[in-house]
RNA sequence: GGACCUUUAGCUCAGUUGGUUAGAGCGUUUCCUUGACAUGGAAAAGGUCACUGGUUCGAGUCCAGUAAGGUCCA
C-alpha cells in the first residue's frame, strides 16, 4: 500500500479519480427494479454559459444528494444537459457576425442556422466539462439539448397538442418588446428597475376655446403624436365640463383629440388628466379599447420614431427623440413644468435596454392544469424547501396571465403552424384561424409545401424547457421512453434550483408533468419531482449579486486550482444555510482546504501508527474490536461517531448541508484529531491497547470517509484506497454502502455513552491546566510538576487516566499533594480539585489574584441570579422537576468553586 | 400598496419543542516548530441577542408593534 505524503495535493488526485470512476461507469444510471431510484434532472444551463459561483453551489448541492443516495444503496441518476437559450446564443453568434460587419439577414434564416449549429459544436456547452472539474457525477451519456432533434420533436408536439386542445391562440396584444433583440418578451423576463428621469407637464390647447387648456403629466413626451384622446375620470367635477370636448394634439400632425371619460384614471396623479396613447402602454392600450379608438404606433420596431410621429421626429432613437419633442413643445409653449421624477422602468434581461409596450401579433399559450399544479404543492406531493417558497408559488398561479409564447428569433423551436400562401398575417381573424385550408398546424406540416408558408416565430425557450423532467427521458417516443427508463425514474426525485426560477421553470414543469405524463393516473405519479431545494443567490463580501459587469465574481476553476474541487465543495457548503443568500468570502473556501489537509493528516497518522490490518469490510474492522479494552476515550469517540452520523442523516432528511459539513467538522477536528488522536499517541505505546486503538481509528476513518463522500468526492476516495478500505478493484463511491445511524448502532457495538460525560470533565481539567500554564508564560509542552489536591473519587479518576493526561497537559509528574498555606503563586482550581504547579517559574502573585479577584466578581453575580431563581416560590412551584435539580445543582458547583477560590486568595496573602 | 426574509462577538453565521454562565469559523493578541498536520497546536480577549411592549416561574427563542436593510409581486 503506497504511504501517504505529508500534504495533501489535490490535482493530481481529482483527475486520477474522475477518470477512473468515468472509465468504471460510475455515473450511470440504470434501470433497476431492486433497488429504489434516486433521480435528479440537471437544471439545464444555457449553451453560452461559462460556470459561475451560482453554478458551483446549484451543482455540488445535486452531486452530494445523488452520492449520497448512491452511497444508500439506491440507483442514483443524475441527468445532465442544456439548453439552447434562444436570445443569448442568437446574439453571441450575430455578434460574432458583426465583427465581419455582417447581419444575420444578410446570410438568410438556413445560413445563419448553421451558423449557431457550428458555434454550438465549437464553443458551446463549456460549463459541462467545468461541471467535471467539479467532481460532478452525471450520467454524461445521457447529455441532453433542448435542441436535439428527439426533444424538439416533442417540444413541437406539446405545441401541436395544445393547440388541438384549445389552449393555444393567436392574438394582436400588448406585449414586452425588445428593440434591440426585435423580439417579444415574457414578463418575467422584464426586469423593473428605478430609472431617474423627469416629468413632463404639458398642455392641450381646447379646439373650440383657443386659450384655454388641459394639462396632463407624462414621462413620455416623444409619444405625444401617438395620443388619440385625454381620459379623466368621470367623477372628477374638475374635468365634467371637458368630457367630450376636443383639444389639439401638443405635438406631431395635426390633430384634433378627444376628452374621454374613464374610470381607470388615478384622480390622485398628477393633474387628473391622462393623456392616451394606446400604442405605447399598457393601461392606455385597454382603455383605447373600451373607447373604440385606434392605436397609433408611432415607432419602429427597433425604437425609431416613425413617419407618423412626424417630419420633427421621424427617425430619431426615442431617447434623442424625447429631448427633441421637448424642444418642440417649449417652443410651441405647450411645455408647462418639467421636473426631476423616478420611476420604474421595465428592461429587457437579456439586452439591458428599456423594452417598449407594443402592440404585435404573437402566439399565447392559456396555461393548462393551474388547479392541479397548486393542489400538488399545497397537498405535499411535491414539497418545497425551505416551505415558504411555496407562497410565492402560489400566489403565481392564483395571478397568473396567459404565456406569450412567440419569439422573433431565428434560433429555436419554429412554430409548426403554416399560412396559406398569400394570406395576410396581419389581418387574421379568429374564422381564418380556425379555418384548416388557411391555417395548418402540425408536427408533419402540410402535405403540399409549396402552398403554404410556415410561422416565422420560434418559441420561447421556457417553452421547451418546462417539458425537461419528462422529455429527457424520451417522451412521447415509447422505444426511447423505454430505454431511458422513464417508468423507472419519473416521477424525478429532487429538483435543485434558484428561487428566482420559480415561475420561469419550476410552476411550469409542474403544469406541464400534470398535463402530459400518464394521462389519467393520479397526480402524485404525473408530478415532475417531489422536492425542490431553492439554494440561496451567491453575492460578494459587501452583499452585492455577483455579475460579470461588476467584476466582482471569482472564477471557480481558478478556485479548484487554489483550494482542489474538495476544498471548493466544502467551503460553500459550509456557508450556505438553508433559505438565505450566500456572502461569499475565500476564506472559507481556504478553511475547506485546511479541512482536507486535516483529513489527510489525520490518515497519515494512522498508517504511521501501525501495520493496516485488515479493512476491508466493515465486518472484519468490528472484528477486530476489542470491547473489554474499551476506555472511556473509546467508549466516548464512538459515541460521538454515532452521534454525529445521526446529526448527518437528520441534515440530508431535512436538506440542511451546511448543518452536516458543521457536525463533521467539528467531530473530526475537536473530537477525533483534537483529543482521540491525542490520546491515541500513549495507548499505542502500550501493546496490551495499541490493537483496539487502531481498529477504532479504522472504524471513526472509514465512517468520516464515508460521511464526507458526497462533500469531497475525491479525497475520500483516495484515502479510502490507501487505507484498504476498497477490497481490490472495489470503490468507495459505487461498491460500498454507508451505514446510517441506527445500522450502524445495530452492528452489535456497546457503548456506554456515560463515557461521554467523562471525557467532558477530563477534557475540562486539561483545558484548565493549559490555561494555568498559558497564563503564567508557560509553553504547553513544557513539562510541568504538578500537584493536585483531590478527594479520593476524583483522584482515582484522575489516576486512571494520568498516562494520557499527562501528555494532554504537558506534565513531567502530576502527583497528589495538599495545600500547604504558603502554596507557591502558581495555583489554579476546578471545581473540587486544585492543581498546584511546584516551582513555576515567572509567578507574579498580584496578577494571579486580580486574576481570582475577577473571577470571584463574575462567579458572585452568576450565584446571587441563581439564588433568586431558587427563592422565587413560582419558579419552585412551577419549573419541571429536573430543570430545578439543574439549578439547584448548579448552585452547589457554584458555592463550592466560590469557596476554593476564596481559600486560594487567601493562600496569597 | 401587498407578501416574504434578515437584524446575535470586529467579520460571516449557528442557536432544535422557551430552561444552567448564548456558540462556531475567520480575524485580533500571547505562547509553541513536540515524530499526522505551521494548510498545524495551546491559550486569551471580545456579545445590553436592532428597539418597545406583552405572554410566562423563566424569552435570543413565542406574540404585537417600531426601526433599518434586502428580495419578490403589483
Amino acid at each position: 500500500m503506497a504511504s501517504i505524503t505529508k500534504s495533501y495535493e489535490p490535482r493530481d488526485v481529482e483527475k486520477k479519480w474522475y477518470a477512473a470512476w468515468q472509465a468504471a461507469g460510475c455515473f450511470a444510471g440504470r434501470v433497476n427494479p431492486a433497488r429504489a431510484p434516486y433521480c435528479i434532472m440537471i437544471p439545464p444551463p444555457n449553451v453560452t454559459g461559462v460556470l459561475t459561483m451560482g453554478h458551483v453551489l446549484n451543482n455540488t448541492i445535486q452531486d452530494i444528494l445523488i452520492r449520497r443516495a448512491r452511497l444508500e444503496g439506491r440507483e442514483a441518476m443524475w441527468l445532465p444537459g442544456m439548453d439552447h437559450a434562444g436570445i443569448a446564443t442568437q446574439t453571441v453568434v450575430e455578434r460574432e457576425l458583426r465583427k465581419q460587419k455582417k447581419h444575420r439577414r444578410d446570410l438568410g434564416r438556413d445560413k445563419f442556422l448553421e451558423q449557431v449549429w457550428s458555434w454550438k459544436e465549437e464553443k458551446g456547452g463549456i460549463i459541462l466539462q467545468q461541471l467535471q472539474a467539479l467532481g460532478a457525477s452525471a450520467d454524461w451519456s445521457r447529455t441532453q439539448f433542448t435542441m436535439d432533434p428527439a426533444y424538439s420533436q416533442a417540444v413541437l408536439g406539446v405545441f401541436v397538442d395544445l393547440y388541438g386542445k384549445g389552449h393555444i391562440y393567436r392574438g394582436k396584444r400588448m406585449v414586452n418588446w425588445c428593440p434591440a433583440s426585435l423580439t417579444a418578451l415574457s414578463d418575467e423576463e422584464v426586469i423593473m428597475k428605478p430609472v431617474k428621469g423627469f416629468i413632463y407637464q404639458v398642455r392641450y390647447e381646447l379646439a373650440d376655446q383657443p386659450g384655454k387648456f388641459i394639462t396632463v403629466k407624462t414621462t413620455r413626451p416623444e409619444t405625444i403624436p401617438g395620443d388619440v384622446a385625454i381620459a379623466v375620470h368621470p367623477e372628477d367635477p374638475r374635468y365634467a365640463a371637458w368630457i367630450g370636448k376636443k383639444v389639439r394634439r401638443a405635438l406631431g400632425p395635426k390633430a384634433e383629440i378627444p376628452i374621454i371619460a374613464d374610470a381607470a384614471v388615478d384622480r390622485e396623479f398628477g393633474t387628473g388628466a391622462l393623456k392616451i396613447t394606446p400604442a405605447h402602454d399598457k393601461v392606455d392600450f385597454e382603455i383605447g379599447q373600451r373607447h373604440k379608438l385606434a392605436p397609433i404606433d408611432v415607432l419602429t420596431p427597433d425604437g425609431t420614431l416613425n413617419a407618423l410621429a412626424g417630419p420633427e421626429l421621424a427617425g430619431m432613437e426615442r431617447f434623442a427623440g424625447r429631448k427633441k419633442a421637448v424642444e418642440l413643445l417649449k417652443e410651441s409653449g405647450a411645455l408647462v413644468k418639467e421636473e426631476p421624477y423616478e420611476n420604474n422602468i421595465g428592461y429587457s434581461e437579456r439586452a439591458d435596454v428599456p423594452i417598449e409596450p407594443r402592440l404585435t401579433w404573437q402566439w399565447w399559450l392559456k396555461y393548462p392544469r393551474i388547479e392541479e399544479a397548486k393542489a400538488a404543492v399545497r397537498d405535499g406531493h411535491i414539497k418545497f424547501h425551505p416551505e415558504r417558497w411555496s407562497k410565492v408559488y402560489l400566489h403565481w398561479l392564483e395571478n397568473i396571465q396567459d404565456w406569450c409564447i412567440s419569439r422573433q428569433l431565428w434560433w429555436g423551436h419554429r412554430i409548426p403552424v403554416w399560412y396559406a400562401k398569400g394570406l395576410d398575417k396581419e389581418t387574421l381573424t379568429a374564422a381564418d384561424l380556425a379555418d384548416p385550408k388557411k391555417v395548418h398546424v402540425s408536427l408533419a406540416g402540410p402535405a403540399d409545401k409549396a402552398n403554404w408558408v410556415q410561422e416565422d416565430d420560434v418559441l420561447d425557450t421556457w417553452a421547451s424547457s418546462w417539458l425537461w423532467p419528462f422529455a429527457t427521458l424520451g417522451w412521447p417516443d415509447k422505444d426511447a421512453m423505454a430505454k431511458a427508463g422513464y417508468d423507472y425514474f419519473y416521477p424525478t426525485t429532487t429538483l435543485v434550483t434558484g428561487p428566482d426560477i420559480i415561475f420561469f421553470w419550476v410552476a411550469r414543469m409542474i403544469m406541464a408533468g400534470l398535463e402530459f405524463v400518464r394521462p389519467g393516473e393520479p397526480l402524485e405519479r404525473r408530478i415532475p419531482f417531489k422536492h425542490v431545494y431553492f439554494t440561496g443567490i451567491i453575492r460578494d463580501a459587501s452583499g452585492r449579486k455577483m455579475s460579470k459587469s461588476l467584476g466582482n465574481s471569482p472564477d471557480p476553476l481558478d478556485l479548484i486550482a487554489k483550494y482542489g474541487a474538495d476544498g471548493l465543495r466544502f467551503g460553500i457548503i459550509s456557508i450556505a444555510p438553508q433559505g438565505q443568500d450566500i456572502r461569499f468570502q475565500e476564506d472559507r473556501i481556504e478553511s475547506g482546504k485546511n479541512f482536507c489537509n486535516k483529513l489527510w493528516n489525520a490518515c497519515r497518522f494512522r498508517q504511521m501508527s501501525g501495520d493496516m490490518a485488515d479493512n476491508s469490510a466493515l465486518a472484519a474492522i468490528l472484528a477486530r474490536l476489542e470491547p473489554a479494552k474499551f476506555d472511556a476515550d473509546d467508549h466516548a469517540i464512538l459515541d460521538r461517531l454515532l452521534s454525529t452520523t445521526r446529526e448527518v442523516d437528520r441534515s440530508f432528511a431535512e436538506f440542511e448541508f451546511s448543518a452536516a459539513v458543521q457536525a463533521l467538522y467539528g467531530f473530526f477536528w475537536n473530537d477525533f484529531c483534537d483529543w482521540y488522536v491525542e490520546v491515541s499517541k500513549t495507548k499505542l505505546q502500550d501493546p496490551a491497547t495499541k490493537a483496539n486503538c487502531l481498529a477504532i481509528q479504522d472504524l471513526v476513518l472509514r465512517q468520516t470517509l464515508h460521511l464526507l463522500h458526497p462533500f469531497t468526492p475525491f479525497i475520500t476516495e483516495e484515502l479510502w484506497q490507501l487505507l484498504g478500505y476498497g477490497a481490490e478493484g472495489k470503490l468507495l463511491m459505487r461498491d460500498s454502502q454507508l451505514e446510517n445511524c441506527s445500522q450502524l448502532a445495530g452492528r452489535g457495538l456497546q457503548i456506554d455513552s456515560a463515557a461521554a460525560a467523562l471525557i467532558g470533565q477530563l477534557k475540562a481539567v486539561v483545558s484548565q491546566v493549559r490555561a494555568f500554564k498559558a497564563e503564567h508564560g508557560e509553553a504547553a509542552n513544557k513539562a510541568s510538576e504538578l500537584i493536585v489536591e483531590a478527594s479520593d473519587a476524583h483522584w482515582a479518576v484522575l489516576e486512571a487516566n494520568l498516562g494520557k493526561l499527562k501528555r494532554m497537559m504537558g506534565a513531567a509528574s502530576v502527583l497528589r499533594g495538599k495545600m500547604s498555606p504558603d502554596a507557591p503563586a502558581t495555583v489554579t482550581a476546578y471545581g473540587s480539585w486544585n492543581l498546584i504547579k511546584s516551582r513555576g517559574r515567572g509567578s507574579d502573585p498580584a496578577a494571579e489574584k486580580a486574576r481570582l479577584a475577577k473571577e470571584l466578581e463574575t462567579l458572585a453575580r452568576h450565584i446571587a441570579g441563581t439564588e433568586a431563581r431558587l427563592a422565587n416560590e413560582a419558579f419552585v412551584s412551577k419549573a419541571p422537576p429536573a430543570v430545578l435539580d439543574g439549578a439547584k445543582k448548579q448552585l452547589a458547583d457554584q458555592q463550592a468553586r466560590q469557596a476554593e477560590l476564596t481559600r486560594l486568595l487567601k493562600s496569597l496573602g
